[in-house]
DNA sequence: TATGAATGAGCTTTCATTCAT
DNA sequence: AATGAATGAAAGCTCATTCAT
């Protein structure tokens, strides 16, 4: 952390020719978090440019000088929030633990990270209502692979190899079950909360909820 | 110009006074129904007053005289999805059925529900979008009793005092399981088409997907 | 000009069924009023809705309720010049006087015309910038039947009868020499002005200007 | 990093006064090229500075630098394109043939030339469109001599002083009459097409206009 | 001489809503 | 009960231009 002279190029003052180029990043980089929390707060259609462009430091013109445009910057956003997460999904784990322990925990992971990422959820959820028309049109978004349906395989694999799972589903099968628990907690939360008078995001029943979704899966894979 | 009180219903002038209702009830229906796809289809931002009144059998200002606005046009949406699905709920027959049967039959029709009624999925997600602030607003959705889940609780019931189900879960836990799979399919479609290249919804899994759903149910309540 | 209370309907007060109707007719005739101004005066790129609109006596939001945008706008413009332009040519009448003469009054008539209505050459060589794309895309103008044309056939076919006129030619090439004679007086009497010092259109120089297409006209026809 | 004086021009670094000077040269007259044939496109308002910028090998900021703005940029473009054809004009030679051939050789050749510069003309209509007010605004253009009225007023004395030309008209008159046929039929080419279905510039009408032409002037001159 | 980043002013367009009858 | 005309406010977007280096 402390300023090594020696070496490199100079981390943050003292202008090079860099900077201009790391300014222009960060405005970039700015404009993008606060369109995330915007459009992930109201939607497509319910969030507004000039909102956006308030809460950031720049203006409302640098939003088109890099981003083109409405649907762009929303692009962007969904282009960066899938890529974080699975960078996220990456540091998976498990290959440590029994096929049971392994689908458990990998369950309980999945659990743990759509709680911290409401956010992320709730873009999900909007893309879905616009038909992930906007997905289709990202090539970053089209080809992006997925590390966790990678693990879930390689779990399952054993498993069957063991003779400890039944054979009758796949890994899609499984990851839809895990993540249909775990998106519905979230992304479901204020209808449900609404009419059954019961938060699934109370932290006093996340322990509860967490267990019940490994048993879950383990009951399923593990029945007969 | 003079009143002919002779025979026959009159077109237009001098209607009975329950006429001149039931065409009200009509033009308020039609309304409701052109308004139900719109939001559906589009969210409730991004929903137009004016493509909802000109796919409509009526004009624009019928919308302000009838519902008031919008936002109120929104709630009488959301409040007429939900009854619907709500006297759907209460025909669900699974007494004469044993526990196990009963859940598993239970998940089945409620799988079937969900796949059957899209739009007021997508009415759900999207009020979810708005966090339930048009629930709340109404009266009629914040005190709407829910049949499903009171036919859950009965099996429950029965299932707990013949031993055949594990006892540290309640209704609402199951019903969350149940609705989180069935939701998601739907709800989530979109995305998880794009991104693992299976569509939910493919007619030729939905038979393997309902009979998941309820060994998933079956395995956990009757697990150990 | 005093009012005759005794028949037909009153004129302006005494609000009729038929009085809104007028009023939006008046509306957009006001509209169109200022924007052949503005779009004559500027150019379609160089014109602005906002203009437009504060000089007419409604708002900027009236133009967009009954053209649709600037584009119709200005096609609207279009087909009204054309078709006004159109009606004055239907209005010819030289049938009565003998080929040569009846040539000479048709190239004077136009002369006329063109001079009296430099917006609408104005509009046109605005629209040949725009290489013709908004009259491609308007049904009204791609269909419109061009009177002084007729005539002008009608015309030569006595002569060529006569043995007075030429026929290496027809109608076509004739009203092309016509017309530009007449467009480029008009059309570049600036930069011919700026160039050579000499204003085309100057009142003084108008009847030996009239003269000649007359002679020029004549003089080709009869040649040999 | 350290200049090596020994041979050859270095390329960009340590540039001879002459080549930087050069290179400046080139940079501007790309811009005007690249400017030309954008103003001529879509005229002054359509035009971009951005788009003129991109389709150059330089940036937008240079366009300021050597012009200095949108307006100046298109008065040297006006003025390049001015120049241009008058020098061409100078080239004009028909002092061999006799009046009568001259005019109609003269005749020909502005029909060539119009034909063959079918920007210039459209920039011509663009000036005009704008009361020919940046003409006015730049000293190279407003005293610009103009070769081929000189030409034009030695062969009408000739013509004259052979009592083969009709005296009651000037060279002015006649250049335009010419010039008024051949910048009509470019000028006007798309509206003309458009309404009467012929294309003013198709070649295989070409030589029969080109006649028409020569005809037409020569008729009217030694008419009577 | 050259450049990428930035900008203010103003453009076209859209929206839910209300007025007058 | 019903309607066509009208509207203010604000939305998304574009433009020629300048700044900082």
């Amino acid at each position: 952390m402390t300023a090594q002279p020696t070496d490199a190029a100079p981390p943050d003052e003292a202008a090079l020719p860099g900077e201009r180029i790391r300014d222009a990043e960060r405005t970039k980089a700015d404009i993008l978090t606060v369109a995330t929390r915007e459009f992930a707060d109201r939607g497509y259609a319910g969030a507004r440019i000039n909102e956006i462009a308030d809460k950031t430091s720049t203006t409302k013109r640098m939003i088109y000088y890099y981003f083109g445009g409405k649907e762009q910057l929303y692009i962007a956003v969904l282009e960066q929030a899938y890529s974080r997460i699975r960078s996220l999904e990456q540091q998976l784990d498990v290959e440590h633990l029994d096929p049971v322990e392994a689908i458990r925990e990998l369950a309980g992971l999945t659990f743990d990270h759509h709680e911290s990422h409401p956010d992320f959820i709730r873009l999900v959820s909007i893309e879905n209502i616009h038909r992930a028309e906007h997905i289709a049109r990202s090539e970053v978004l089209s080809g992006l692979a997925n590390p966790a349906l990678d693990v879930l395989e390689a779990i399952l694999r054993r498993g069957w190899a063991a003779g400890v799972f039944r054979e009758d589903v796949d890994a899609l099968d499984v990851h839809q079950v895990i993540s249909g628990f775990c998106v519905f907690r979230t992304a479901n939360r204020h209808t449900f909360g609404a009419i059954f008078g019961r938060d699934m995001l109370d932290p006093a029943r996340r322990e509860h909820q967490r267990r019940l979704l490994g048993d879950l899966v383990v009951a399923y894979l593990t029945a007969r």
